[in-house]
DNA sequence: ATCGTTGCATAACAACTGTTTTGTGTTGTG
DNA sequence: CACAACACAAAACAGTTGTTATGCAACGAT
């Protein structure tokens, strides 16, 4: 049998070398050089991993998404009410390990290329599908528990905050000064309040 | 004297070109050859109308812009009441000109390339503030008529309402079904509820 | 110990990139 | 009719791209 290595930790290695270049030069300069360097290796070790450029950048939005959404989950579970809970959920476009701090540009980049690679498209549009789902969730939690009126729409609330989450991803990394957090609580707050009870 | 031509409809026949890369193939593949090719000349058309590749990319991102907001402006005033002035503008997220049809994709990708591109970046941000503008406006003048309830939040109401039109250029090109016209409607009627008189 | 299997670097490939240079034709004015 | 001014095509440049082919070294079972 031939030499052994931890075959996840090495694609998770160049995976974060792809967020690296993503962030740093964008998606359109993501080069097989380009990330062999960024992760101190060879295009050989990417090759050897990944078949194709295509799935390689396909490999590391798939674990951006993955993270981000697990942590949106997480931090919506740790709230008590429904308002901190959609806050939180909000929040989660500004990730909050380091790690994640510049996942936004990467998703940006991925959308703007789901337009024309069918494969992110599916992607995109599964994603965008559990994303509604965690939040409508919430929702539909805090009508169950009496935070929220009864007749509230929950399809027209949800798209409402999904559509707020997509915009802050871009204003956030176009305008970071427009939106700073007590902002984006006040935003939310006077959006929630017809809803809320009592 | 040399040959005399119509230099701006040259540089017109060029930015058209460069859109119908853009919308076809996305901003990463646009080339000099593949811009001159769909514009149906060869690269030296090009750089002698444009400098530069940048400047041929941000020009073409600049007439875009110009056009959004000259559409959007134009059927805002066209409007009565504040409820339908401000669906307009949202609406001219999908612009009503064939010709624009596809201006979402290309901003996006625009949004996308304006991280790591100071000039695009400058550029958007300038936007961005046009854009605020313009519903900032038509709130306020909302509320002079009467529509709107004078303790109204501008700031807040602007906001929620830019970040929903940014929201929907994301999510109708990403997932158009999940948004038809009609639902687009109830979201903003929803959202706007509490701030209409009467 | 060695032998087959595999991890990965190295190098080669043709295609394509933005930019610059050179050349050709077309035009209105003298 | 020529000549100068310009629009534009054509070609050449060096650099970068994704992918494939080749080769070496490291390891575990035998």
């Amino acid at each position: 049998m031939p030499k052994v290595v931890d075959v996840e930790a090495t694609k998770m290695r160049i995976v974060r070398a792809t967020w690296e270049v993503i962030t740093k030069k964008g998606i359109q300069s993501v080069s097989m050089r380009r990330v062999a360097s960024a992760a101190g290796c060879t295009t050989g070790l990417i090759t050897h991993h990944f078949s194709d450029k295509d799935e390689l950048v396909t490999h590391a939005y798939r674990v951006v998404l993955d993270r981000m959404i697990a942590d949106a989950t997480l931090r919506v579970a740790q709230e008590r009410s429904v308002r901190e809970k959609l806050l939180a959920a909000v929040e989660a476009i500004e990730p909050s390990a380091p790690e994640m701090k510049e996942f936004t540009i990467v998703l940006i980049n991925f959308w703007a290329q789901a337009a024309f690679n069918s494969t992110f498209a599916a992607r995109c549009r599964h994603d965008y599908k559990r994303w509604r789902r965690l939040i409508a969730r919430t929702i539909r939690h805090g009508i169950d528990a009496g935070e929220l009126h009864t007749n509230t729409d929950v399809r027209a609330l949800t798209d409402t905050i999904t559509l707020l989450s997509d915009g802050l991803s871009v204003g956030m990394t176009l305008t970071p000064a427009v939106y700073p957090r007590r902002h984006r609580h006040t935003i939310l707050n006077s959006l929630l309040q017809p809803y809320l009870r009592q």
